[in-house]
DNA sequence: ATTTGTGCAAATCGTTTGCATCTGA
DNA sequence: TCAGATGCAAACGATTTGCACAAAT
């Protein structure tokens, strides 16, 4: 929606890309045109909760000429590299997710829509022990949604 | 449910026919003979959390002849009428779970295995509010596992 | 007799990969 | 220069579907 062109007043857009580069670069990734456009989309505003279908027609909308299997690629490394975390609600797509602190999620299945939930909201208060020779990698919440009867 | 008598000895296989013939006919399924060998492989002993490959290996294994698509319909029926719940952990491939009841799972990525935990080994204290509209349908909490390094 | 289930193979869908060609450090 | 990245199309793997036949009510 919002033009990554047309950053001419506050924050410029040259602000925006030198940042992501670094960002890129602190994870060890080459600044590539893709990448850095796609890092664009993906962290410019706000959180989200995208699907690699999702980006990749954002992008083409956006003008972008990115192939599929580097958004692909690029996703997959962004998490790799702990730019993005991978959220598993829905058997048939994946969502990589931009807020990579700890926190958990409301997921409506029926509208395929994600929404975050602060780490602070959620009180696990009790856990079991995990097996042995296990350690806990994460704990994830997820609240499924359906919409209420009318 | 079924006499004293008749279980003192060992389950036999028509009584074990007649309670699964049972349970899919109360769930609205016809009784068919694929359908009855598969909840035979899934109900038969205790709870399990099967991928729809694994269970078609093991179903021909066993020496049935259905096929891969009867094996993927019959989860999803299963599923549909509330004899199986999905569990999604891994956007590779789908895992059907025989425990019907309120509780959680550890998951072993590096080895695709789920564990099952007690509802009441889990205490989720706090809840956010679900968003104007919508009303929780479940709550999930899945606690991913690391081999401990040695 | 009519509805529902089954098997087979082909189709679908998201995702990955091979390879020739570019590109950034 | 040259390892690493990209695009394209083909390959893939899990799941679904269309259709002719078989079984259940």
């Amino acid at each position: 929606m919002t033009a990554i062109f047309e950053q001419e007043t506050s924050i410029t857009a040259k602000n925006v890309a030198e940042d992501l580069s670094k960002k890129l670069a602190g994870a060890g990734l080459r600044v590539t045109a893709p990448r850095l456009a796609l890092a664009q989309l993906l962290f410019g505003k706000g959180n989200r909760h995208v699907s690699a279908e999702a980006l990749y027609e954002e992008a083409r909308g956006a003008g972008l000429t990115v192939s599929q299997a580097t958004v692909y690629n690029t996703l997959n490394q962004f998490e790799a590299v702990g730019l993005l975390r991978q959220v598993q609600v829905d058997q048939a797509r994946s969502y990589f997710d931009t807020n990579i602190d700890t926190h958990h999620h409301f997921y409506v299945e029926a509208e395929a829509r994600l929404i975050d939930i602060a780490a602070n909201a959620v009180d696990v208060s009790k856990l079991p022990n995990s097996p042995d020779g296990y350690d806990i990698e994460r704990v994830e919440v997820i609240i499924r949604l359906d919409k209420s009867d009318a």
